[in-house]
DNA sequence: CATCGTTGGAGCAACGTTGTAAAGGCAAGT
DNA sequence: ACTTGCCTTTACAACGTTGCTCCAACGATG
């Protein structure tokens, strides 16, 4: 059996109390007792009972992350952050998957009770505003990325808007004329503020707003990239650069270009939405933006820690992340 | 503030352990009582208190998933898998993160005590023998993959070595004449079996063990691969064909190639290993050994459910999971 | 009519921890 | 010597749940 507080206090010859006191650096304890205690601990292995502790605390100790699918190289990397920023405050994650899919985000939220999470991060990716009503009044959760959903919660993102535009100036600059996007999709948050920036760069070039060269996608995935690359690549006047509002669909027109034998960046110029390594690698390597993850994974845990210690629900805030452009070989150069 | 049995039982009209049998589905409750209390349940929307039913039961209902890193694509959609196949047994899971390291793995492999998981399953990279011995005796844990450690637990994994021959001996069968390997560490485990595999295979075909065609990985990380292919291309006489330990090294190894001018496949055929979807979308396509993940996953939670539910310390067993070979662009046709 | 078994329900205690309050010890001040 | 006050330690209760034991009511049986 387990190692508890009884066990130790026995062997040390004090008080349950007085071992629960060392063991949480509480209080004043006699130096004599402390060394009788702390042998004690050390001897018998003592490990606390997080479960007993934290049905005394009224706190569970634990967070909810709500992302899509961790098999996405973005999301299993800001997860893989936002586990280690939670650690450092002694918090555990327990990790929900979705798959986007909104009736999923729906029991999800409406599981985040009082009991078995303190708090929750949660990147949606197609719930609506009326679906907010599911969540307890005193879970305290914070939203990561951009999302369509108004709800009043706090947000942890970078200024998609600025990112896109960032990247289609980028190719503008570069010379190209006919700049297209992957990605438009009316259900997807970030779908619309990546839009608004690609919109607003054209428009600040002077360039007419083709609506043949808004490519949607269902998913976000490396094949949906491929499909809208390859039905762009039909047009009769098909485009010379492409914004694809992340990189798996960047890698997926990629694909799609070097099946068709275009060059890029010679006649299509590529640049993607996430930093992941995957582009730094693909063939040609690939321009995107680059949010600052690790510093989304800090802040948002931060965040909701303090949130939860206070308990006082203060102002909800937008909390703006850096970004860069990482210009690598799909941009590179002008056009042949 | 949170509803517990005490509030549902007031407003049903019943005592607190009624509510508890009707909310366990427990002997026999009058039809009439059901009722009262089932109403109760949904106008308080009670939910239960995970940490004091768990506190009661002397089980936490999670498990521990230890990883290297989320981020890499291959334990992301593993990790995804198996929360997935945790989630239909009722139980959730903790990700622990070592980034490889040994010490990391050590201390994880202590801190699993009876308090905070009921079991765990194991990815190391670094670990040793000796490190079990950190393990609580009552612990039930499981392997996956293939690792050096010779420890008497359940493992599920593919059968590495059989693996490895199988991508080799397809190498063979193009006709390659200078099969290269990347990945070879004696630290991991991993890197012996595909090793061994390797070495057989060109045995089988009669053809040297060239010591300068084994190149060493220290991690297993798209840079460490392209690092590694830099070197062999550099050989007096280079390799026209390579096996990676993995497909970030192969992806690394690929990229390696592109800066050379050395083309895939016409000039160096490029083997993978764990069928990642990233493979199937880079340039060219990756030819990758796959193994069932899903397979992985499912099995590894059901052994370890059963494993955690009978209590039993049965015979350690070896659980083999399916794998094949996809063979893509990167080895197609033979060598110009 | 007494006994028994069956069915439905309730009370108590305990899981391991920590907050509270109170008790014990000791030294300095009256 | 006796109070006062501080430092240290302790007993107790409680967090929400469920296993166990016991109780009540009932019909069936001898």
């Amino acid at each position: 059996m387990a190692v508890t507080l009884k066990d130790v206090a026995a062997l040390a010859g004090v008080s349950v109390k007085t071992v629960s006191n060392v063991v949480n650096g509480y209080s004043f304890v006699k130096p004599a007792n402390r060394k009788l205690v702390e042998d004690a601990l050390v001897a018998t292995g003592y490990r606390p009972n997080i479960g007993a502790r934290n049905l005394r605390r009224g706190r569970t100790g634990f967070f909810a992350l709500m992302v899509p699918e961790l098999g996405i190289p973005y999301f299993g990397e800001l997860a893989a952050m936002i586990i280690t920023a939670a650690h450092e405050r002694d918090r555990n994650v327990l990790i929900e998957q979705t798959w986007g899919q909104r009736d999923l985000e729906r029991s999800t939220l409406a599981s985040l009770g009082p009991h078995l999470v303190d708090g929750a991060i949660l990147s949606p990716e197609a719930l609506e505003a009326e679906d907010f009503a599911l969540l307890g009044p005193d879970v305290p959760v914070l939203m990561v990325g951009e999302h369509a959903v108004e709800a009043r919660l706090d947000r942890v993102a970078i200024d998609n808007v600025l990112a896109a535009r960032t990247a289609v100036e980028h190719l503008v600059r570069l010379g190209r004329r006919r700049i297209a996007c992957i990605g438009e999709n009316p259900r997807r948050g970030t779908s619309a503020m990546r839009l608004q920036g690609y919109r607003e760069a054209l428009a600040d070039a002077g360039m007419p707003a083709d609506a043949e060269l808004v490519a949607p996608a269902v998913n976000y995935h490396r094949r949906d990239g491929a499909e809208a690359m390859r039905a762009l690549l039909e047009l009769p006047d098909p485009p010379d650069a492409v914004f694809c509002f992340n990189d798996m669909l960047a890698v997926g027109a990629l694909r799609a270009a070097a099946e068709r034998g275009v060059q890029v960046p010679a006649d299509l110029a590529v640049v993607g939405f996430d930093g992941s390594e995957e582009g730094a690698y693909s063939t040609p390597t690939l321009t995107s933006i680059a949010p600052d993850k690790a510093a989304i994974a800090e802040r948002a845990v931060e965040r909701l820690t303090t949130r939860i210690d206070t308990g006082l629900p203060h102002e909800s805030a937008f909390i703006q992340t850096p970004f860069v452009l990482e210009v690598r070989e799909s941009t590179a150069g002008r056009r042949a």
